[in-house]
DNA sequence: CGTCTAATTTGATGACTATCTAATTAGAAG
DNA sequence: CTTCTAATTAGATAGTCATCAAATTAGACG
């Protein structure tokens, strides 16, 4: 699920866990109302409702129609049907995590790979190190210059083999160096990896 | 639909309705995590998340267990699961309306004096005790007899005071005792439905 | 045009709440 | 018991947001 869909979720349940707007939804589902109607059913002002309305218009949950001098204002059912169907499947839930912190697997193989800041153990499956690799370049600063001593120094703090580590991380693109000077690349690929949490 | 089925469906929507909880829901969804462990993932102190937990817990959406020194959490998966099929099924939407219609005065004085299913404290004034007395008398089924002891236990569930509250009951005629023997009296004093609001 | 009504926008206010630090509690482990 | 760690509670603060009154806009209709 990209970073998108859960913001849109997000303000899915923002804009129902509102008292008066999950009032709103209630109401529509049984009968088209003008702001004016809405207002005396509710109890409110017609600038509150107006301002409810605005919020669930802007989502595409209840559309309005100028009938003569009031609007009349309907719940887009089908919206709400529509993502209940797989919303809360144990998949789709899953899926939002990866929005947040990089997928689950990642941190899996972090936490069976590293203890704390250092590096138990080199993967020897590519996939793996590649997690391991995108761990370790963390370390390092954007748009800063590092010179080999000074990247073998940060690298010997979580791993001795500096030799492959650094080449490695050449060569998946993390880092790049030209002439004895080294600098961290931008993660062109989407999710950072997360950090290692339980360990 | 009942009140109570509004509240509680409303306070699920305020509680996956923050982003730092529904981030909670997605990464419960793919594995179960300390407090400490969520803190860091979320970039949150503990007692913030502590606290969102609680708000979870309170509605049975995540579950604890205490694991030597930790605490584990995990998600109820059922719960939102089970929620999603119907949920959002016209019927139901239409039903919430019905929800609508009670006095936004009494919903004000619920909210405040109650705690999910219990009396937080008793209010002080005659009209507010009323309304808390009206939704505890709901607990009570029509045409059924109760002894004083089946009558306690259930007042219990809600409020240690069983004395003070049972006798208020009868006091405000909502229910009536003879000889030993307690029964529900029927509503006479419905609240009025909202008048007709569009011509 | 001008007037009337419904709705929206603006700006202010108060309530709520997410978050933090500091203090406290609950257990585990020595 | 004492110490250490994880978690919760308490208290404070800041940011968000629901609500309202006042001002403004948008149409309808004569």
């Amino acid at each position: 699920m990209e970073q998108e869909e859960f913001e849109s979720l997000l303000q899915l349940f923002k804009v129902i866990g509102n008292e008066s707007r999950l009032r709103i939804v209630g109401l529509l589902a049984n009968q088209e109302r003008s702001v004016g109607e809405l207002a005396t059913l509710l109890d409110l002002k017609e600038p509150t409702v107006s301002h409810h309305l605005a919020l669930m218009k802007n989502l595409g949950l209840v559309t309005a129609e100028a009938v003569g001098n009031v609007r009349i204002h309907r719940l887009n059912a089908g919206f709400l049907e529509g993502m209940s169907k797989e919303l809360f499947s144990k998949e789709k839930l899953a899926d939002l995590a990866d929005s947040v912190t990089g997928d689950a697997r990642e941190r899996k193989v972090l936490r069976s790979f590293l203890d704390g800041q250092r590096i138990k153990e080199i993967p020897a499956q590519y996939k793996k190190q590649l997690v391991i690799l995108r761990w370790l370049v963390e370390k390092f600063e954007f748009s800063v210059r590092y010179s080999e001593r000074e990247l073998n120094e940060i690298i010997k703090q979580h791993h001795p083999d500096t030799a492959w580590l650094r080449r490695s991380m050449i060569d998946r693109k993390l880092m790049a160096r030209e002439k004895g000077v080294y600098w961290r690349l931008p993660d062109d690929a989407r999710s950072p990896a997360a950090d290692q949490v339980r360990g």
